[in-house]
DNA sequence: AAATATTATGTGACTTGTCACGTAAAATAA
DNA sequence: TTATTTTACGTGACAAGTCACATAATATTT
């Protein structure tokens, strides 16, 4: 093999070692690979997507909901959710009633046949849960929740890039 | 109000607080919250993409390399990668060669054009990185690392869900 | 050498997520 | 009351990511 071949590989292989410590990354490669087991372990049971699994496990847990608290409770966009629930009115797993009180909103409930499918799906979904609470114990889960906190702080915060100085100031 | 509407606003909140704690939850919003930073960042500056930025960087940092290459550097799909070559030398900034050696392979380089764009852009990214350096410790950056690691291993990890055991058998 | 398996890449179809916009209802200011 | 602003929801357009498949080149086995 000749020399200029040896560098590539070298700073190939550096690249992969730099880029093994950058927390972008790494969280976006985990976060990625929790959703496909997620998606795998679903597909394995029936034919929920995440979403409408996650819209289930709340309306199982906190009974109706409008879609914008569904939103918030998965820290996610009030878009996934409002997109996914015709599909689910039509599979008969929810269905919908306007607001009493505000007639903007719209109450999404579970009907009986997704009650069923929730029983089903959660079996597999709490394993896995009890599985990750084998692997992390309270305090390790504090250690993360509180690495997390502080990095979504910080990702969140539009302006802390702004200056140029990099220093407290 | 009724006592009915403050049992449901309860289970609203009790069920916000219960995801509070859950670890695929945080960990993907703390992720997507990232790349919505990072999206945001370059949009500021010029109109790359994410996937565009990461080829830009990885090119920069350790030469030409190949679609796989960049893929496992990245911890991404080929797919992402392959998709957004044609673009890129589209605009210039990126030129391929067959490979010597392994003519399946094609070898992506910067151009002058992506060298310069890459100059300019990569200001705002190092300084957001040294701004995450920051807030985070070098210690704290391990003890991160070190628990994405044990999640990583976790979620990939098709065996480990399998037995209804639940212990350690 | 011939047959087989593996690898690198590209691509279609799909899910997930973001953004910007429009509409209607509600809340607030005037 | 009227005008303005805010909020909830839906939707089109796009970026990001996954999966399965096809193809061609390489590596391995026989």
């Amino acid at each position: 093999m000749t020399t200029a071949q040896n560098e590539c590989v070298d700073r190939y292989k550096a690249r992969c070692l730099m880029q093994e410590r950058n927390l972008f990354g790494r969280l976006q490669a985990a976060a990625l690979a929790s959703r496909t087991q997620a998606k795998r372990l679903l597909r394995s049971i029936g034919d929920l997507s995440i979403t409408e699994w996650r819209v289930l496990w709340d309306l199982a847990e906190a009974g109706p909901l409008t879609v914008t608290e569904m939103a918030s409770i998965q820290r996610t966009d009030h878009a996934l959710i409002s997109r996914t629930i015709p599909a689910m009115i039509e599979k008969g797993y929810v269905a919908t009633t306007t607001g009493q009180t505000d007639r903007r909103t719209s109450l999404v409930a579970l009907t009986p046949a997704g009650q069923s499918i929730f029983d089903e799906t959660s079996v597999i979904m709490s394993r896995r849960r009890a599985a990750l609470s084998d692997v992390f114990s309270e305090a390790d889960l504090d250690a993360f929740l509180g690495l997390i906190d502080r990095f979504e702080q910080f990702v969140e915060d539009p302006i802390s890039l702004r200056p140029a100085t990099g220093g407290t100031e």
